[in-house]
DNA sequence: GAAAAACATTTTATGTTTAAAATATTCAAA
DNA sequence: TTTGAATATTTTAAACATAAAATGTTTTTC
């Protein structure tokens, strides 16, 4: 008895402790896994277009939203501080990618938006970066596809 | 036939495009997950052991080499530049967490290992980090991480 | 309507990350 | 053996990231 309830108890704790491992196991290979598709993108901006990810993303937020977004909506939505879109939107302001104009009504916020000149940029970069994205995505079959945007949902969920 | 013609090369192009955008889709639900879990393990090693994760990953790449790693196997285990692991590592060694003794026969190389102390602190530190991914990761059925690991290795194999 | 709270952004200080140049060592070949 | 190529690491410069303080604006509350 004393043995039987030891071996449970240790088959309890030994399962325990392989899940926790395979979890450590699945996020060591998520993490190299977006590191390394993260890492080809980033290289590819930058030699064919001169540009880095974050501003290549500041950018994609705002092609999303021709109406305009305020510097704390692009904080919000790129999940960085406000001092780094502030840092990214004068560089880009520099380049004449984007206008910050003011809000009526609000003289505390800005209404960013692209540029005609950051537009036509974003285009030729977002064409190039689709095509890359499914250099590296574009070969899972459709199941696949699923399965993980569904798992990913699941850990999303878990994590907030 | 015209009409017929064309509209299949509408489908092909429509069907092509949707792929596309669902590698899009599927990449940035990717990069937001993986960033949400390590901003979470980030803050949690921060607040509660007052490290960074690029430090706490220098120390877990030694402590699964008893041995020893040369400057050069962290920059590739740990997938970061030279310049990168040669700032963590005076920084760890300046907390005694880890000695960099010269390798018998090349003097360009260093051998790092955890110290006594590197390795009780790594100890404490990795049962709880373990314990955090379980948390993040650990809901999943076997199935769903069975899944994610299968169709990581898939993507893995594409960017390589 | 004045004081306090909340909001939107920028600035500052600090630290991380990278690519590229610099330094030093080892190996290979002529 | 000396020249050149490859290797191992560090240093440097620039971009990015954060938290926290500072600035200015709006809203709330009494």
């Amino acid at each position: 008895m004393d043995s039987a309830s030891d071996q449970a108890g240790l088959d309890h704790e030994s399962r325990l402790e392989h899940g926790d491992h395979q979890a450590v196991r699945l996020w060591l290979r998520l993490l190299t896994c977006t590191n390394l598709v993260e890492r080809h993108l980033r290289n590819r901006l930058r030699t064919e277009f001169d540009i880095t990810l974050p501003r290549f993303d500041f950018m994609a937020q705002l092609a999303r939203e021709p109406k305009g977004l305020t510097m704390g909506d692009l904080s919000q939505r790129m999940m960085v501080s406000g001092g780094n879109v502030s840092g990214i939107a004068v560089q880009l302001e520099g380049e004449g990618l984007i206008s910050r104009e003011p809000v009526p009504g609000n003289r505390r916020a800005f209404c960013v938006t692209l540029t005609r000149a950051g537009q036509k940029r974003f285009a030729e970069m977002a064409e190039a970066h689709e095509a890359w994205v499914a250099e590296c995505l574009g070969n899972l079959s459709s199941a696949e596809t699923e399965q993980m945007m569904s798992v990913l949902k699941h850990i999303k969920h878990d994590v907030s």
